[in-house]
DNA sequence: AAAACATAAATCATCGACAAAATATTAAAT
DNA sequence: ATTTAATATTTTGTCGATGATTTATGTTTT
């Protein structure tokens, strides 16, 4: 009756399920292809096999399970041609993003910009130095300098389809070993980013945008071949 | 032992509840906000719990239903705002289709857009003259009409997009009432876009696809303001 | 030995009953 | 009339049972 802690702060088991399979999925800790039986989630997970069922539905929805009828759950799986292709829509989306957004951003859009590019091309120059401590942080900011270009374009609909897009690159990133040999010319090319975006350059900053990712992708694409 | 109906075409509960409940979220039967408890909706569709939820979560994921924890499902609501925000999605997402598709399209394409601007606009002809006896053809006509102009795009995940925001759109068109005063210059809209696709004229074709949904969008949100 | 078939073992999909947690509702008390 | 307490309702999750369907195994046939 009178516990202290009355508020509910823990998520569904569902939820809980979902955000673990998610993560693990995005990782690769639970590879491409692999089937998800219901009795070894259940003691991988500690979680009920109902639970476990509604989340991958929803991760099916989402693309990162594909669910056969009568034959259960399986890991999505990675291969270079549905890697074009997903690159290919993510581009599309973020360039449609961008054009909304960059004509649409107030004042503070371009303060969030500047913030954004700053603390990002900060580490930009550490990657290159090699003086990079944290990569993790690295990669957050370089996601919220590109989710900052988009958010100001007015629909959240399509900034929910961005994400979703942006997400399931980022399995195919995280697949691969190109962490290695990142070190591009991030720098020039997220600085060239934030000034074209700042100068309402419309076309320019989709051009940027789509060679950034294209870039990326053909990287990526050197070893996921191996599939 | 020897029944005749062996072989295995139905598909699981869980599909026919996500069909059957999309569909009802989508014609209204189900009304936006509603609450969909799962007690009601088992006796509704004849099926039991388990598959109920796990095609509710899928529905969640599509963005059909609301779950929100401890409190169970509700029919994702309408509101004039959301739609203005969706129909930018849409417009958006499908003119990056059509930039592509309208790029990349072949000679194959341009047949099957000859075509389906051929069959639509005779329907269109019959929806001016009244003598129009099944709307739903045309409904179908019309859709594979705008289909067939993104399906050279190249990116099955953009189409996958796209056709996520058209469903939720078809949503909003169908809870509103403008059936009524449909009767717009569809058929020079339709033919104009028909020939410029063919002329690949990109920019144009965005352009009126964008005013083409747009016009749609004005005559929803009318009465859409209800909410 | 390869293909075809039959049998057995796993796995999946579903149900129904029940327990635990959270939310909503009603009643009581200040 | 608010707040507090008590009660009811709903949601969430567990468990075990059951029938169907796959998948694996083994055996026969050509």
């Amino acid at each position: 009756m009178e516990d202290g802690t009355s508020f509910n702060s823990e998520p569904t088991l569902v939820e809980q399920a979902f955000a673990a399979l998610r993560k693990d999925i995005i990782d690769g800790t639970r590879a491409p292809g692999e089937r998800l039986r219901i009795d070894k989630l259940r003691s991988l997970y500690g979680i009920g096999a109902s639970p476990l069922r509604e989340a991958l539905q929803r991760l099916a929805a989402d693309g990162f399970v594909i669910a056969s009828s009568n034959r259960g759950f399986l890991v999505a799986p990675l291969n270079p041609t549905e890697f074009e292709d997903l690159n290919t829509a993510r581009i599309a989306v973020e360039c449609a993003a961008l054009r909304l957004s960059v004509v649409a951003g107030d004042e503070d859009w371009e303060a969030q910009v500047v913030a954004a590019a700053y603390s990002l091309e900060k580490l930009d120059r550490q990657l290159i130095d090699g003086t990079l401590q944290d990569f993790d942080r690295w990669e957050v900011l370089n996601a919220k300098f590109h989710t900052t270009l988009v958010s100001a374009c007015g629909s959240r609909w399509l900034l929910r389809h961005r994400d979703m897009l942006q997400i399931q690159c980022e399995r195919y990133r995280r697949a691969s070993v190109y962490h290695a040999r990142l070190k591009r010319d991030l720098l020039t090319e997220h600085s060239a980013l934030a000034k074209a975006a700042l100068a309402r350059d419309v076309e320019l900053v989709c051009r940027l945008t789509q060679e950034h990712y294209a870039k990326t992708a053909n990287h990526l694409l050197v070893d996921a071949s191996a599939d």
